[in-house]
DNA sequence: CGAGAGATTGAAACCAGTCAAAAAGGGTGG
DNA sequence: CCACCCTTTTTGACTGGTTTCAATCTCTCG
């Protein structure tokens, strides 16, 4: 007989490969299922953190997907990430302890609350989950300085080309089809992402429609040719 | 007598309440002086790492100036920050053991090297210097942020404008005036940085001239009116 | 003093933005 | 189940800000 409740832990969770508890022994993984304090749901549309808000804990997508933005003064907005399971939401609070960004679920949604003082606890005892970390710290630098190029030196195809493939490949590492993508996201937020007016969004993927790169039926979108994709992004000078 | 050579410490730095060591307790600040295994210095146009590199440390700026890029595989190129004394770079390298960027002098500088293994071992044991890392992180995240705002939703006079006031502020917080400043980099440059070519660099700042806002003489530049660069990141909607 | 890098300025081209209208979905309530 | 409303998306025509290309100018440094 399967018991009634299956324990709320990261050690029987299908994400461990890929969210907070990656390679760590099992005997770690016991402890650090003590960092997850609770889980809660998010329902489509709804906030999980919003700027201004006191920061106390980390974010660890379980189902659905969301996006980050951040505002400024005069109310001009700007998405600055989509998230998806696996991956962890909250990082800009450390340095003010309070929220800089607002995370949004762009579909029904559960997340692990990581309580962010009990993860500095346990990583101080724990290497490996110091080094995770400092790395997830270290990856999502590293995602910013990639949306920094994509945003100020590419066109508005080189960017939704961009910004395809990556989606596909965050995708596909979830087990999900290399060539095909339900958005969950509007032609609006995409463009405020890569820095483009919904129209222009709307305009681009019409003529990866023409180009038969890609075929689009609203926010069902299959890659009919990656190559092509890879090559507007990364355009091959010859000569 | 004063000895002939002074230690090299952290302890006696006099941007230690701007750099790593900040808010750290003067037994604690004695501890992290082994941090530093070494100094290094580099000269105008040389490179401290580059994309590719080994990660093995982080790298606090004593004197001098950065500036950080990444490149695509087809040679595009993006500033991805300006960095001054009391800053952190090299943080970009954690997440593959392998730096992801540039870090460039833009004038005769000199580092403090702290290699990343003890940073991660003393964080362990002073709470205050581990929860210091993180905010350093956190705080570099932040700033991305912000420029990718910047990058995504300003035009050229209010990138520009942006650009100027966030300089400033940060010299002033190193002691420097409030309202002149020396660009330590090119046109062009700035231009990679905000996601403009240098002429359009070189005609906005005519245009603020012109408006009376700044006095530009080269690399000189005299903020007049910061007021209005303000209202120019910050449009008041009147309505 | 001359050379070369960097900066400024002008004119034309172009990409993306703006404004506007229509089409396509999706969800709700009768 | 269908009609209706509202959000989202698409498409067109026009505008405008930035880029591009080119010429000139200014500094700095050897």
């Amino acid at each position: 007989m399967t018991p009634l409740t299956i324990k709320v832990a990261c050690s029987n969770c299908n994400l461990r490969e890929l969210c907070m508890p990656m390679g760590l022994s099992d005997a770690e993984l016991d402890r650090i299922d003590d960092v997850v304090a609770s889980r809660r749901k998010v329902k489509r549309g709804g906030i999980l953190f919003r700027n201004g808000e006191k920061f106390t804990s980390l974010y660890a997508i379980r189902t659905g997907f969301f996006k980050t933005c951040v505002a400024s003064e005069d109310g001009r907005d700007q998405v600055t990430g989509f998230q998806m399971a696996g991956e962890v939401m909250g990082l800009d609070g450390i340095v003010n302890d309070y929220h800089t960004c607002d995370a949004v679920a762009l579909e029904d949604a559960e997340v692990c609350v990581m309580p962010f003082d009990r993860i500095e606890e346990l990583s101080r005892e724990i290497n490996s989950l110091q080094r995770h970390v400092h790395k997830i710290m270290s990856r999502e630098i590293v995602r910013e300085n990639g949306v920094m190029l994509l945003l100020g030196s590419m066109r508005a195809e080189e960017r939704l080309a961009a910004f395809l493939l990556n989606l596909v490949q965050r995708l596909h590492a979830r087990g999900f089809s290399q060539s095909e993508l339900v958005l969950r996201m509007t032609r609006e937020e995409i463009g405020s992402y890569l820095g483009l007016k919904l129209e222009t969004v709307s305009r681009t993927f019409s003529k990866f429609v023409d180009d038969g790169i890609v075929e689009v039926k609203q926010r069902h979108v299959r890659i009919l040719n990656a190559e092509s994709l890879k090559d507007i992004v990364n355009p091959k000078v010859c000569d």
